[in-house]
DNA sequence: ATAATATCAGAACGACTGTTCGGCGTCAAG
DNA sequence: CTTGACGCCGAACAGTCGTTCTGATATTAT
């Protein structure tokens, strides 16, 4: 299935099958797309389709309305996509601002992640961090971190605590002897322990994401 | 449009377009969702429908075949989505593997990001880094950069670099009086002055990915 | 120039599809 | 019991849709 050069007219196709597939969410038909693209005979569209799936840019399922595909990367498909909130910021000094569950946000206030990566989780919401107060975490200033809220923890995970002394870390979280070890992350650096009731656990780091400008 | 409590049927048939619309890229017709459905009449189906429109499920296009959308969450589009083949990995005393252009990778072998984060660029590919060297770059064992291939670099930008002492490393790049400033991310660490010539940039890092086990 | 091929137009056919209508059974309110 | 709302069934209609056929025009090769 090499792909050959395409004509003006086939170029046209695909390019209203896509918008026109991205606006109603299912594909046109032969005739609709005959009269988008200026063809007056369903038989020219069809012709086209045909060669258009024979070089690979289409798929078509035989006697059925509008059972045009396009085949272009594998498909990503529009449920693997997830937004999450962008909370607030997150510093050293201040507990973690949980999200409230019951307010809204504005889509510059929230990033989209592919289900792959952060599962169907209920809840998650995302941080920035403010500070390099978290570079034993190797989470630096900008770092955005997606967190799951959650109270408790398993031993190995990277969970945002509050500790009494009146800070917010992100520290990897170990039960052990009756005490709290809570080792940072950068093997460099020495642990610390906490008396677990002094600890408290305000949820998981799942991801981290850096982004450096363009 | 308040949501109110499905039925059994209803339910099923919201499920099946779901499905139907996941597999086949256009929505089922009223009579497929019979079928599927065990529903025998059309006029059920369209009975139906017509409730779940009512009630903001769906949208539907009047005398339009397959003019059946789900209304979900906001729509983050296919387009959205984009995979990056995972070329492989990273070590400090390698040059980057770059990708092959010709080659093909598996489904198994790229991450999907949303386009929101890694805009447009043409060529990106991503690495796992194995191994803590590129630790003085806040990043760790196993995290994912995707990188942008090109060989030059303007000042700050954080760029995989093959240096003449045969090692690999990110560094933030700076050009200054004649040689190369490598700045490691970690400001606690001193930077490395070398000669231009020995510096070969292979690549930008765009964006740093690190995740959690569940 | 001539033939072969590619592209297109128009029309028609049959199957597919959304819509509508009358009727049936159930169930709760009046 | 009657009434009406609700969910359902079967059938039929008209327009839509993919397909195919005949033939015309343009492009390219020989």
């Amino acid at each position: 299935m090499a792909k050959k050069k395409l004509s003006e007219r086939q170029k046209r196709m695909i390019e209203f099958i896509q918008d026109f597939w991205q606006d109603n969410g299912y594909p046109p038909t032969i005739r609709e797309i005959g009269e988008n693209c200026e063809i007056s005979s369903t038989s020219v569209v069809n012709y086209n389709l045909n060669i258009l799936e024979k070089n690979g840019y289409i798929s078509r399922d035989g006697r059925v309305s509008r059972g045009i595909r396009l085949v272009t990367e594998p498909v990503v498909s529009e449920r693997d996509s997830r937004l999450i909130p962008l909370a607030g910021r997150i510093f050293a000094s201040q507990p973690v601002a949980m999200p409230d569950a019951t307010s809204t946000f504005a889509p510059d206030e929230a990033i989209s992640l592919t289900r792959e990566l952060v599962g169907n989780e209920e809840g998650l919401f995302a941080l920035q961090v403010q500070g390099d107060s978290m570079i034993d975490a190797m989470i630096s200033d900008g770092d955005i971190v997606v967190m799951k809220p959650q109270i408790t923890a398993n031993n190995g995970d990277l969970v945002a605590v509050w500790l009494n002394d009146d800070t917010t870390t992100l520290k990897h979280f170990y039960k052990e002897n009756g005490r709290v070890r809570l080792q940072p992350a950068n093997p460099t650096m020495d642990p610390i322990f906490a008396d677990p009731k002094n600890v408290q656990i305000q949820g998981k780091v799942m991801l981290v994401l850096r982004q450096y400008k363009v």
